[in-house]
DNA sequence: CGCTAGGTTGAATACGCTCAAAGATCGTGG
DNA sequence: CCACGATCTTTGAGCGTATTCAACCTAGCG
């Protein structure tokens, strides 16, 4: 099962590996952890906000996004799911998803239950710390999406988007170079910028025009990085691109966990 | 110290008691974790975006703000910090924050320690999940905010906001009736919902016109609790509100930790 | 070949912004 | 106690970004 390049890390360790140095161990068991896989159809919901959570899962191939929906047709795309993301583990604490999940292209997802993260997190301690910086993470995504959706113009928003998915992609070692892979219509991307469709073409247009950067179909080609960053005013820092420094990672060691304990009555 | 009216529950155990049952033990815990308060001056930056981590704090009384800064000026405010609300966790795992918090009144604030914070977990366990509850429905509020920002109108973002913070005080027993304290100026709620100051202050007119909602200076006052309803489209359920019923209890227990350990070298 | 989904463009409209100025309210100091 | 300055609120007028409506184009697919 070749749900990613051979020879190199799942989505998930590459993106962990931007926080923590993890060890053969850790990797081995993170491994196993996502070894089996299914796949989901696109336009799938995976979840449904108001109802429970469906399951947890690691997506390993594949787009998603996460939504919330008006009930008049308006709706907002809150953030796009990658590989490497891991969804659903809100389910242990709350009971309705505060927000749907759906598939935007065929997934490849590895199932998980929260007894088998028990484990793994009673083998591999760390990892609890480890999957805590994700989810500080997906929060820093939410906040910067808020910069945009409140402050930015259209243009601004288009490039710093598309600059997002161009980091988080290159994070799991999905984007070699400076084009990449991004299987979302124009509609998608005008509900998730908060933007209407033919306003969405626009702003495309002026930025190809302005030579900055393009998107055909499903393939982004960034044209004009410094430009591109310059309309953004796109500053990275938000990502945790880099490892922490030493004395940080100490001190993420502080809130290992040494067991979980069911305790179901 | 009367930090909050007596005979009741601080802030932060008024909001845990939203989704578990805490117990007396747990309670007297959380007690002591937050007898001590030192003041902090309005308008006095908790935290900077891009910095590290200025510590950990309970906050006891009192309003702040989190908001990311453009470098031209523009700036919007994530989220409103009310009573019960709990700073600075992050630090934990981020090397530094992804968002500025600044006091907009003065401010009560408890001041904890990692290693406090690890002592009162490791004693009472099911804190660990009720603090991840906790930063759940953060990323929800979040969530519910990115909605405001990219499909509702002035009008809706408005009264959604209103709603939001009414029901949130609401929760830690600070808004007794339909009116509450709300220290903070239309500039401040125009950052916060994307708007410049002259259209917020025409769109709390319009409501007051309207016979919905009244704002002076400090105090909210809702006149037509449904009709603010209707227009906001408000569902609460984001807000976890309700107390988990029985099963989902128990399926919370699942995580809880039985220990913490330093694993500094 | 025709259907469908997605992309592109124009024209008119509207919501929210900027600029500008005047009115409240509050704290402070004379 | 009143005067003053600072901050906040309110209102008007004109403008601009983004929306809506509508039509046409393009590519992929049965």
């Amino acid at each position: 099962m070749a749900l990613y390049r051979q020879g190199t890390y799942s989505p998930l360790i590459m993106h962990l590996q931007c926080a923590i140095d993890l060890s053969n161990a850790e990797i081995a068991a993170l491994e196993s952890f996502e070894a089996s896989a299914e796949t989901v159809p696109a336009g799938r919901q995976l979840d449904r906000e108001g109802e429970q959570h469906n399951g947890a899962y690691i997506v390993q191939a594949g787009w998603a996004m996460r939504h919330k929906d008006l009930s008049d047709g308006r709706r907002q795309i809150l953030d796009f799911v990658l590989p490497g993301d891991v969804l659903g583990i809100e389910g242990s604490v709350l009971r309705r998803a505060d927000h749907s999940v759906t598939a935007l292209t065929e997934l490849q997802v590895s199932r998980f239950t929260f007894d088998g993260l028990e484990s793994l997190l009673r083998q591999q301690p760390r990892l609890v710390a480890a999957l805590v910086w994700q989810s500080a993470c997906q929060r820093a995504v939410f906040a910067e999406h808020l910069v945009s959706l409140g402050r930015r113009s259209a243009c601004e928003r288009v490039a710093h988007l598309l600059l997002e998915v161009w980091r988080r992609l290159k994070m799991r070692g999905l984007a070699p170079d400076h084009a990449f892979r991004m299987p979302v219509t124009q509609v998608i991307l005008a509900d998730a910028l908060g933007l209407s469709v033919v306003h969405m073409n626009r702003s495309l247009r002026q930025l190809a025009r302005d030579g900055l950067v393009e998107k055909n179909r499903d393939c982004v080609t960034i044209i004009d990085l410094p430009g591109l960053v310059g309309i953004a005013a796109f500053d990275a820092g938000y990502l945790n691109e880099t490892p922490m420094p030493d004395e940080t990672q100490a001190a993420l060691d502080r809130f290992c966990v040494t067991g979980l304990i069911p305790m179901r009555a």
